[in-house]
DNA sequence: AACTATACGGAATACTCATTCCGCTTGTAG
DNA sequence: CTACAAGCGGAATGAGTATTCCGTATAGTT
C-alpha cells in the first residue's frame, strides 16, 4: 500500500471518529472527507460504504474494551472483585457516552455490535469476569452477561438525551444500576425464557 | 369541523400511532396516508408537518401517563408506597417499550418530551409521588424526579435493541433499576452540580 | 335541488445525501 | 529520470421522501 494511501486512510478514520462521535451516524460523508482534507472519492476507496466506515471504528472501540476487560479479570485475581467489576463497567459506560454514533449503533444495530463483541473476544472476557465476580460474592447470582450490554445501551441513550436535557444524568443511571447489581439482590430478576 | 374531516383526522392519528410504534419516526408519510385510507394531502391538512403529527401522538401518551401517576399518588395514601411507585414505573416502561417512535423521541427530542411532561401535568404528579414514596421510606433519599425519565429513556432504547438482539431484556434492566432505587441505598449517587 | 365553503387525492416538486465515475496527479520501482 | 500503476478530487448521478399545489368531490345549508 502506498504511503500516502495509508496516511489518508488514517486521516479518514480520525475525522470520522470525531464527527460520528458528536453528530451520530447522520454525520455526512462530504463533511468527513472535508475534515480529513481528502476528496469523497478517497473516503470511498478505503471504505466502500458509510456503514463499513462505522464498522471499522466500532472494531477499534471493542478492542479497547476487550483489553480493559482482560485487565479487570486479572484484577479479580489479586484485588477486590467488586472494584474490578465496577471499574470495567464504568470504563465501558464512559466509552459509550462519549460517542453518539456508538450509542445509536448499540440501540439500532445491536446484532452487529454483538458480532463485534464476539470477534474482539470481549464476550469471553466478560464471561470470565462475571464468573469470578460472582464467585467472590460481589454481584447478584442472577446477573447474566447480556445484562451488561443492555445497561450500556441504555446509558448511551441517556447520554444522547442529556445533550438536550442536561438534568438526565447517565452517571446517575449507572450508579443506580451498580447498586441494583451488587449483592445481595432485593428481588429476583425476570428469568430468561 | 366537517364530520368527514373529524373522522379522517382520527384515522390518520391511529394509522400513525401504529406505524410509528413499530417502525419509529422513519415511518413514511405516504404509508401513513395509505394505512389511514386517505391521501397525503389530507394528512398534511390536519398536521402541517411530520413532527407535529408525532407531537400530537406524544401528547396523548403523556395524558395516559399523568392519569396513571395520579392513581399512584392516591394509592400511596391508602396502600403500600413502594407498590404504588413500582406500579407506576412499570406502567411507564411498558408504554415506552411498546412504541419505537416514543423511545427514539425520548433519546433524541428529550427537550420536547420534557415540555410535554410539564404540559400534561406529569411532572407535578411525579414530584408528589416521589415525595410520598420517600416519606414512607420506600425509595432511597437521593433519588430525584429526573431519574425516572432517564431510566425510561434507557429502557426504551434497550427495547429497540431487543428487536434485533432478543437477549437484551428491558425488563431485566428495569428490575435492576428498581432494586437499585429501593431503600436502603448501597452507595450514594453522583450529586447534581 | 342547488350552492358553496370545506376537504380531498395524489401527481409533481424540491431537497438531501450516499455513491459513482473518470480525467488528473503522484509515489515509487527500475 | 521515466513510466505507469496506484491513488486522488470533486462534479454529476440517482434514490428516497417530506411537502406543495390545484383540480375535483362532497357535507351541510337554504
Amino acid at each position: 500500500m502506498r504511503a500516502d494511501a495509508r496516511r489518508n486512510r488514517e486521516a479518514v478514520l480520525e475525522a470520522a471518529r470525531a464527527l460520528f462521535a458528536d453528530q451520530g451516524f447522520e454525520a455526512q460523508m462530504d463533511e468527513i472527507a472535508r475534515k480529513a482534507k481528502v476528496g469523497v472519492g478517497t473516503v470511498y476507496r478505503h471504505f466502500p460504504t458509510k456503514e463499513e466506515l462505522l464498522d471499522a471504528l466500532i472494531a477499534r472501540r471493542f478492542d479497547a474494551l476487550t483489553a480493559r476487560a482482560a485487565e479487570a479479570v486479572e484484577e479479580t485475581k489479586t484485588g477486590d472483585a467488586w472494584e474490578a467489576f465496577e471499574g470495567f463497567v464504568r470504563f465501558s459506560a464512559e466509552i459509550q457516552t462519549c460517542d453518539r454514533a456508538l450509542s445509536e449503533a448499540m440501540a439500532t444495530r445491536s446484532e452487529r455490535m454483538h458480532e463485534a463483541a464476539v470477534c474482539s473476544g470481549l464476550v469471553v472476557q466478560l464471561e470470565e469476569l462475571l464468573k469470578r465476580t460472582k464467585r467472590a460474592g460481589a454481584v447478584r447470582k442472577d446477573l447474566i452477561v447480556e445484562d451488561i450490554p443492555s445497561m450500556v445501551c441504555g446509558v448511551g441513550s441517556v447520554a444522547i438525551a442529556a445533550a438536550e436535557k442536561p438534568g438526565w444524568r447517565w452517571d446517575r443511571v449507572l450508579g443506580i444500576w451498580l447498586d441494583g447489581v451488587r449483592a445481595p439482590a432485593k428481588k429476583k430478576l425476570p428469568p430468561i425464557p
